[in-house]
Order: structure tokens, then C-alpha cells, then sequence
DNA sequence: CTTGACCTTCCAGTTGCTGGAAACTTTATG
DNA sequence: CATAAAGTTTCCAGCAACTGGAAGGTCAAG
């Protein structure tokens, strides 16, 4: 299977499929052309690394999880324990997120936002409030 | 004023504040040696984005803000208006961020976590069960 | 036979820094 | 006063995860 059709059964582009094979992530053989040529289970990686990507587990993590997808012998806690660890990540970054909107919020919030120059955002990001 | 103690009044590392000069955000004048000086109003400046890159604004938005803070005939409309798209950028980035959570919760929460090979998170990335 | 769609490789750019090397100046110490 | 340590300079490389584009080979249709 050519890389334009493993691109649209996978749902990635053949940019990114060729760079996850660039960094060893998932390695066609080639037709006599030269063509990548993808089978089913290279197909069935590549959608592995669609969703794990999609639910936004890095690459390093992805690779990980790839292994162990491989792995009839894998322990679930290990999964388990990279999903974990990423949910925790996301857990953080929503903390993150939240903070910085009702900073925001408050500050847009105030504004009046017209013709004059008067404006608490810009106080707050200079300083002369706090 | 050195570098260095321009870095510890802003709050940025002095790589940092190189850097800003290089993309020409704040530009010191230079003492007979070579090294840069920063005046009080180079200090504000890095105040300043101290203060907006620690709110999320990114370097465009920061050089966008930066000459709005130096135009005493700003309108605040203006800088509203950066505030408020920035703010339903983070909007939008919670709202994602919390559908993965939700979906990662679950799966984490669905895997026993033993030395099994069963497991709902892989068969989840997998496709095996949508 | 040529046109256009595909495919190949390789190199550069994105964002916002950060680390490190090589060389200079200044400051502190013995 | 010599030297060592700390601070400074410039420049180059690298991070994550692609994405865009150039230059060229291949293939199917008309």
C-alpha cells in the first residue's frame, strides 16, 4: 500500500508518516520502485499512534506504548502507569490554564476597552498595580 | 546595569533577555566594554514581559503589547482586544485539554493495573473496541 | 508522448527559549 | 602583581513534533 492511502486509512498526514519513520516509529518495506509500501500491521501502528497521539501522549510515550501494544507479555500496570502519569500532566496544565483565565477574565473583564488610553491590563502587565 | 543584575530585578534569565534583544524586543545601549547596559526604562520593559509571557501572551502578542504600553495615545480597546482573543485561545485550550482528561480518566480508571496483559487503555488506542 | 498526480530525499522553518564552546573583561584572592 | 574565578561577549546547536517546499524520479491516463 502506497504512503497516500496508508495516510488516509490512518487519518495522518503522509508528512507525519514519513517522520515517524524517520524517528523509527514505524518502518515499511518498499516496493521495487523505491515506494514505501505499508502492510496491515505497519496500518495498524500507524492508527495506534494516531489515537495515542490524539490523546496527547508524546511521542517518547507513544513509543513506550507502541512497545507494549507489541508485547503479549506486557503488564497492564504499565500502561496504566504511563496513562497516569499523562493524565496527571493534564491535571497540571488545566490547573495552569484556569489560573491564568480568571487572571485574564478579571482583566478583560475591567477594561472598558474604548478610544482611551487608560487600561488596567496594561497597568497589570506593567506593574504599577501590585 | 549588567546583565546579570537587570536579570535578577526582571525576574528573567539573562539568556533570556539576550534573546529578547536578538528579536529585538528590548534593546540595550552597551558601556565602553561591550557589555550591555539596561537602563529603568529597558527594566521596565522587561518587567513587562516578564509579566505578559508569564500570562501566556505570546512573543507576537508581548511586541504587540509592549508598543501599546509605550503609546500614551493607545486605545484600550486595543489591548482589550489582544486580551480577550488570547483569552478564548486559553478557553479553548481548557476545553480540550478537559475532553482528554475525561477520556484518560476513564481509561486509567477501567485498567486493573496488574502484570495481566488485558488491558482497556491499549485496546482503547488500538481501535479494537470503537 | 506528454501531462499531471504521485512518490522520493533533503533542507529549512516553526515557538521560545536553553545549553555549551571559545574568547574577552573584570573582580577577588594570595 | 599574578592568577584564578566570575561575569560577559558571540555564535552554533538542540529541544518537540511536525510542516512546507525544492528538485527530481515514477506511473497512469489521454
Amino acid at each position: 500500500m502506497n504512503i497516500s492511502e496508508a495516510a488516509q486509512q490512518c487519518g495522518l498526514p503522509a508528512k507525519t508518516i514519513r517522520y515517524y519513520e524517520d524517528i523509527g516509529l514505524v518502518l515499511p518495506g518498499r516496493q521495487a520502485n523505491g515506494y514505501r509500501d505499508y502492510s496491515d500491521q505497519d496500518l495498524h501502528k500507524l492508527r495506534f499512534l494516531q489515537r495515542s497521539r490524539g490523546l496527547g501522549f508524546s511521542i517518547d510515550d507513544c513509543r513506550l506504548l507502541l512497545s507494549l501494544y507489541e508485547d503479549r507479555n506486557r503488564a497492564s500496570a504499565d500502561v496504566r502507569q504511563i496513562a497516569k502519569a499523562h493524565l496527571e500532566d493534564i491535571d497540571r496544565k488545566i490547573a495552569e490554564l484556569k489560573s491564568l483565565q480568571t487572571t485574564l477574565r478579571q482583566l478583560v473583564h475591567q477594561c472598558h476597552g474604548d478610544d482611551r488610553p487608560d487600561c488596567p491590563i496594561i497597568e497589570d502587565l506593567a506593574g504599577t498595580v501590585a
